[in-house]
RNA sequence: GCUGAUAUGGCUCAGUUGGUAGAGCGCGUCCUUGGUAAGGACGAGGUCCCCGGUUCAAAUCCGGGUAUCAGCUCCA
């Protein structure tokens, strides 16, 4: 048989060979190696090769060797655990983006002191170089082997196992469990490891099933690495836009005004009006229409909509709705509903449509108590929202439209790197969630779906993603930890239309009912704000910052001239601010450069007497003296280019 | 909502086995200051998250809230 190489080496082996071996004599064994691929299948070394085959090495640089280094650290954590711990009930382990974890049922619950101590066994299990070794049973054995060590949650993942299929097992040392693989081929490559920290979990990812407790780790193939991650994470924390924003005075946080309800203090106020403005005009110019509508409504207008009976919880209510005789009312979690009511004011015909309405919406959502998180998760928020209402054949175009406009907002701050597409589809074995036929949703997605492709959008599929009236396209957005949220969302709704009882005057004078797109053209303002400051470690583009220039003039003598280069720059609408402190110019420049102003201008003798500015920008450092009307006319195209 | 952790001046944190609080930065006044993490002097500022309990005595121990953080679940 005959075996390549991807180092063009093509090698005949007589008899059949272990991976490792087949490796080894063609010069590929060396000290990264940690598994394989066979004819492009992961394999480990001990796998045997018995007919022709192309064999790669895998090591940890390799997305595959990463994943397969770091399960077999979530083995050792387990086998630790169960060193110290051998009540402890085992289930799931796999390894994820940044290391891996393991899933145990546990009476104690694991403290640092604990995690640390079973940090110190991996690594004796690491030192004791345990050479990992497949072993595969039949179904009925397997059972038996897993109830006789005590692990239940093993016999039950096995039970699902269909019949007559043999079930693998690995063994390292004393320790065995079940596992699909793959494996290294011992524990000693797992030089770097280190337990994270131990959260609750439920079993199988359903909070009615009980709550495990899962530990996190890393796992490197040598130190350096390791830390160098671990910085890497510290760098992140410096961007994390919950404490930056609170450091740049962006927002704050009461207790007694309660979770979820963040304060917007000067400037954060002003990067969110001036995101807004920007919104507002982009839409305007797109043919979109202002409207405003109430923040609350009777309980009536949910329950046509459909809220009260699928999103109930998730609302603010007000008053007793069991109590029929009073009037009950709830704050707004949507504005669909209520936009709704603009398109019923009259008598439509398709000469109305499409019928663009925008407004700069806040919504209520009673989340969970735990689910609030900085200006990510919360509980008001202020969405750029709109609903286009449309002919069917008007759906295409108008649909592209509204991506494209996404697109651009998103190229415009910033932010359209980080970028990725969900297509949020509903599930047709959870319908007490939605309202709707299967054949409403296979219409609804259908024509999603072809207007995706023929887009051209690069999507994955969300099953059970979407709104409960309709698919949604999610523009999802990547976070400093490399979370993902969603940002904007483009849905198409033919359900809401129906309920409402919305219709138009064709041009042959029937009545049809119209499509509804739900779109907002930047998400919501303080989740934007959020991805902003972390994107931009708080030092916003120009303008989008909260202070654009900040004036330092160098002593008394200086002020009157820094403020008539104030009164310029105010006159175009720059922001500014005027240090006067009596403080050391060196310490008013180190000031202005811990807030993350885009200019600043140092203002003595020689500047008032030249009538120039001497500029010091964020991003070119001393830019030396400048003309004063040169550096007002530059920084206001700067501005109104909106460049970063 | 669930699991775990945390809560001390504006910020970052000390506070030893329970004996009613400290530092640095920041802030204010005055002096001094022409250049990138810091000139000097003086000063103000704390219901030690809240409510109960134990105790002669609670920032410290216990219970219950609230908020914050990480994760799960849920969501823009």
């Amino acid at each position: 048989m005959i075996i390549k190489f991807p180092n063009d080496k093509e090698l005949s082996f007589d008899a059949p060979v272990s991976v490792y071996e087949a490796l080894k004599a063609a010069e590929l064994s060396g000290k990264e190696l940690l598994a394989a691929t066979v004819n492009g299948e992961v394999a480990e070394l001990t796998h045997i090769i018995d007919a022709d085959a192309a064999v790669a090495p895998l090591t940890f640089a390799d997305d595959e060797g990463k994943k397969i280094f770091r399960h077999t650290a979530s083995h050792i954590l387990a086998q630790a655990v169960k060193r110290l711990y051998p009540e402890v009930k085992l289930t799931i382990g796999p390894a994820i983006d940044t290391g891996f974890y393991y899933d145990f049922d546990s009476e104690i619950s694991f403290t640092p002191e604990i995690l640390k101590s079973i940090e110190g066994e991996m690594q004796k299990i690491v030192k004791e170089n345990l050479k990992i070794e497949r072993f595969t049973l039949p179904r009925e054995e397997a059972i038996k082997l897993m109830e006789e060590k005590g692990e239940p949650y093993k016999v039950l993942l096995i039970s699902r196992v269909p019949e007559g299929e043999d079930i693998s097992f690995y063994r390292q040392g004393e320790f065995t469990d079940l596992c699909a693989g793959p494996h290294l081929f011992s524990t000693g490559s797992v030089k770097a490891v280190k337990l994270t920290q131990c959260t609750g979990a439920y079993w199988e990812g359903n909070s009615e099933n009980k709550m495990l407790q899962r530990v996190y780790g890393i796992a490197y193939p040598n130190k350096a690495d390791m830390n160098a991650f671990i910085e890497q994470q510290e760098e992140a924390r410096k961007r994390d836009h919950n404490k930056l924003g609170r450091e740049l005075e962006l927002f704050t946080t009461v207790d007694v005004i309660g979770q979820g309800l963040p304060i917007m203090l000067p400037k954060g106020a002003k990067i969110i009006q001036t995101l807004q403005r920007f919104v507002e005009d982009e839409e305007a110019r797109r043919g979109y229409v202002l409207t405003k509508t109430p923040l609350m409504a009777k309980s009536d207008l949910y329950k046509i909509s459909g809220h009260w009976d699928h999103y109930l919880d998730g609302m603010f209510v007000l008053g007793d709705p069991h109590d029929e005789t009073k009037e009950c009312f709830a704050l707004r979690p949507m504005t669909c509903p209520f936009q709704y009511q603009v398109f019923l004011n009259k008598q439509r015909s398709y000469r109305d449509l499409p019928m663009r309405l925008g407004e700069t919406s806040t919504l209520f959502r009673n989340e969970d108590s735990g689910e609030m998180h900085g200006l990510i998760r919360v509980r008001q928020f202020t969405i750029s929202e709109g609903h286009i209402i449309l002919r069917p054949e008007q759906l295409e175009e108008e649909f592209k439209n509204c991506l494209e406009l996404a697109q651009y907002m998103l190229e415009t701050v910033g932010l359209m790197e980080d970028v990725s597409y969900r297509f949020s589809q509903w599930d047709p074995n959870n319908t007490a969630k939605y309202i709707g036929t299967p054949e409403q949703w296979d219409e609804a997605q259908g024509i999603m779906g072809k207007i995706l492709d023929n887009l051209g959008i690069n999507y994955s599929i969300g099953i059970d993603e979407a709104a409960f009236y309709g698919p949604k396209l999610d523009i999802q957005i990547r976070n400093v930890w490399g979370k993902e949220d969603t940002l904007i969302t483009i849905q198409i709704d033919q359900l809401l239309a129906e309920q409402f009882d919305m219709e138009y005057v064709d041009t042959d004078g029937s009545k049809r009912r119209p499509y509804i797109i739900h779109r907002t053209s930047l998400g919501c303002y303080e989740r934007t704000l959020a991805l902003l400051i972390e994107k931009y470690a708080g030092a916003f583009p120009t303008w989008l910052a909260p202070v654009q220039v900040k004036l330092l003039p160098i002593g008394d003598e200086q002020v009157p001239y820094a403020k008539e280069v104030a009164a310029k720059l105010e006159a175009y609408g720059v922001r500014l601010e005027i240090d006067d402190r009596n403080e050391k110019i060196g310490y008013k420049i180190r000031q202005a450069q811990l807030a993350k102003v885009p200019y600043m201008i140092v203002i003595g003798e020689k500047e008032v007497n030249d009538r120039t500015v001497a500029v010091r920008s964020r991003k070119n450092g001393d830019m030396g003296a400048v003309a004063m009307d040169d550096f007002v006319m530059n920084i206001v195209k700067e501005i109104a280019e909106k460049q970063r």
